[in-house]
DNA sequence: GATGAATGAGCGTTCATTCAT
DNA sequence: TATGAATGAACGCTCATTCAT
């Protein structure tokens, strides 16, 4: 029972040393890229030294793959959530989408993954599929039952979300990319972006024919 | 004049070359990325020495901003053509886009530079302002200006546009961006999207009000 | 205390290796000269891979600069130690220089250290001024002062060794280079030779008039 | 005999550009030494093409050679010529030596030669017997003779001279490496020097017993 | 477990040398 | 003969990974 209390100690101090080095790799990769981050910028930036890291993954790729996966999990436990009462009124999503960007997802770490992901993980096509298979497809699947829905009910005057779901959230893909290539040179107001984008969305949607 | 032809032949093959070492970085850029591409990766495509290059250009990171830049150079031209006779009536700018797209971007060169661009440049600050200061800014003034003569004329109900300018093509950075990560998976129509979009933003644009 | 002894051997373990990496550098060099001397002749020679040279020297001229530096403290010191009592009589300098070369210079790191200098500091500048700052020019002045009393005493019949200093010491250059260059075809005997110029000297200094 | 006058401006021809690309070598290596200078170096002070040097020589290596062995063949005749009339009065050769080192050396490419010599030479044992054979050892012998008689004649009260005759140019070396190494720093009256050098050598020898 | 010294494969770049023109 | 583009071996340096302590 020592054992097992201190084991649970141990669990727990393991999971914590676990997420420290993880946040360090964020915040390393986020800056530098991950290439051009090295084992041991994470490693000082945790605290730790750098073979300490291979106690908790296997190479700098793993940390990568863990760090887009472990952020990944939260959001689709949520998006479950939502999942599960999807006969919201079909125009709310827009402003569903608008409160979780703007709350849940600018200026947050997910933002931060979400750019690592688009600039990183066209080179690895195993986690592309995970976050396709995770997050991305579902997530579509969900706002395209709720256009499928609306667009029945005559909500919706055009199949277009249907058809392409991903359209609701172009501008934050876009708003994603403006900021990590030229923040320095015209910075853009993420927030009003993709607000604007949605309102003409919706008004688009909203027009019968 | 023998010397003026052996020079000139010399020119043109040098151009040749040239072409060629550029062609053989897009291609293995492309498929590994900036950092994970050695430059003998780049001159076996290209068929030559890895020293060759360096006749050529003063360093790796030379050939991939040359190729950026390169890329850009039509593109702007086009570009000042078209804003000289910026008196296109408004709707027809999303016809324009329409076709540009899909016959002088997707499936081209065009499109595998930008998905570099989207997924590089981030890391390489002076290349991103050059983007920036050549191609997207006077694109997006361009845009913004026709928006604004429409806005004023009433034939745009929304100054939506006129703000962000941007959100004409972000089903463009969409599609290349899905398609970098999600080809496999789930290939996307990027066509039909942005065409998709492109009505939508058109529709939205057209209410009163 | 056990974190102390630890560390403490570490520093030891640290300092020797440090220590067999010059060692390695300074026979590589001495055989091959600075520039032929690749990074992984020193490892090999020192027992140790070629990364672990850039643990202890952040590159190849750095190893040889500290090469010079290191070999350049001790002589200093004593320097510093005969400077402090410098009213030796002045015949005495030549003992003294004769007794100097023999039992603490030639066949010594000593000399070839010199050897090292003499034919590769030419090519840094910066070097130079270090070897000189540090050890020529005091010594010299060393040479000089004793050489000025002595002149001014009636002890030395001529102010040439006030003037020029570095002739006391020109058998010795003369001896490295000889050696450096025609060991193989005529060995020179330094010693007997520096001695003898030395007898010359002290003859010609002692000369009335 | 069109032919052999052709042949023979041709040959003109081919040593005119021979010297020349040897006299750029000199430069070339004189200001950055023999590893760090490239062909092209060379080629481009010669005003030619850097495959047109080995139409002269078969490799870099090869040049430096030339330029020892070519500097080192008209001292060497000059030498015999002085060794045909060797009578001259013993303490005539410190004059000699000083006049000679004055009008013909110092400031001459002779000196930057020497310097070349004295830095690189000892990696090339082949051209280090060279210089010796043609030059250091006649002239040493030369120097030798003189010093027998003389010391023979009672002229010369030691025979230092006979037993080490280089110490009557140690001065010559020990400006040569002065100057290389700290003309920047403390620049050296080599002139003065070497003068004082002589006339300590002639008074020392000139002290009977 | 934690450390960080050690490793060595890997790559960008240089440049002596070659060779087609 | 002269050229200079092309070659490719060589080397300094980096850094992910290993392992003795």
């Amino acid at each position: 029972m020592a054992q097992e209390f201190r084991s649970a100690r141990s669990d727990e101090e393991r999971r914590a040393r676990l997420q420290s080095i993880l946040r360090a790799a964020l915040e390393a990769f986020a800056e530098k890229g991950l290439g051009a981050t090295r084992l041991e910028d994470i490693a000082i930036r945790a605290g730790i030294a750098k073979g300490t890291i291979y106690l908790y993954f296997p190479s700098k790729q793993a940390v990568f793959e863990e760090l887009i996966r472990s952020a990944i999990v939260l959001p689709v436990d949520m998006l479950r959530t939502k999942m599960l009462a999807p006969d919201l009124p079909a125009q709310a999503v827009f402003g569903f989408l608008s409160h979780w960007v703007r709350d849940e997802f600018l200026g947050t770490d997910r933002e931060t993954i979400a750019r690592l992901v688009l600039s990183e993980v066209g080179r690895f096509p195993e986690i592309a599929a995970f976050c396709h298979r995770e997050l991305v497809h579902p997530a579509m699947e969900f706002l395209r039952e709720i256009a499928q829905r609306a667009y029945e009910r005559g909500e919706f005057g055009s199949d277009a979300l249907v058809r392409f779901p991903q359209l609701a959230v172009s501008s934050v893909i876009l708003a994603i990319t403006w900021n990590d290539l030229f923040q320095e040179v015209e910075p853009l107001d993420q927030e009003s972006m993709i607000e604007t984008h949605l309102d003409l969305l919706q008004r688009a949607m909203r027009s019968s024919r």
